[in-house]
DNA sequence: CAGACAATTAGCTTATTAGCTAATAATACA
DNA sequence: TGTATTATTAGCTAATAAGCTAATTGTCTG
């Protein structure tokens, strides 16, 4: 039930939550989703590399490129972990004013 | 309707979850919270700092006491946020791609 | 006001990570 | 094959952030 450590450094970095964003509607090339961005190749695909980790994204090669999916799983999880902390921690929090 | 990236920042680290874990059956000072962990005080008090300007918590002198309070107005935003990610992208599938 | 207690801030060291360029691996096709 | 295309890995630098101890701020009480 423990959402894993990864999961959360994976979404702490904006141009990964960008990423993730992009593939929403659809898989993606590497090179198409570096395309989107300012930054060099690698570097994005070391970001890939980190969603992967984290089960966020899955990868499959098809012929000469490797597509990236979104993998909604692990949201899911992470959707249902908070929604139980209010559940069972009932309502102590302070609704800000 | 963005979620700062000062709220993913703040959840990315294992101890301050703890704090809000921790937070979710009422409020705590800042002295009763850094007794659960062990590392120094003066390091849970960085912490609550990043949570309090992530506005997941929020503190209130209470006489020679603190009070930390777990806010969860940013919570919810969070679950809608990625709600709504599901609703409009639909299921990672090929639709508008 | 002085002293005790509660909590934060300052200053430093170390670990992690984002970014780059250059090099390497994997695949398609002439 | 050989070469172009696609993507990752290696190696480095700079920035960020976590951790500590020591110093400071703030508050209550005698």
């Amino acid at each position: 039930m423990a959402i894993p450590n990864a999961v959360f450094k994976a979404l702490a970095d904006p141009t990964r939550r960008e990423i993730l964003r992009l593939l929403r509607y659809g898989p993606r090339s590497s090179g198409d989703i570096a395309a989107h961005f300012s930054s060099a190749w690698p570097t994005i695909s070391r970001h890939l590399a980190v969603l992967r980790d984290a089960e966020l994204v899955t990868a499959e090669r098809n012929g000469s490129t490797i597509l990236y999916e979104l993998d909604t799983t692990v949201f899911q999880e992470t959707i249902e972990h908070f929604l139980n902390w209010f559940n069972t921690g009932g309502s102590h929090g302070k609704r800000r004013s």
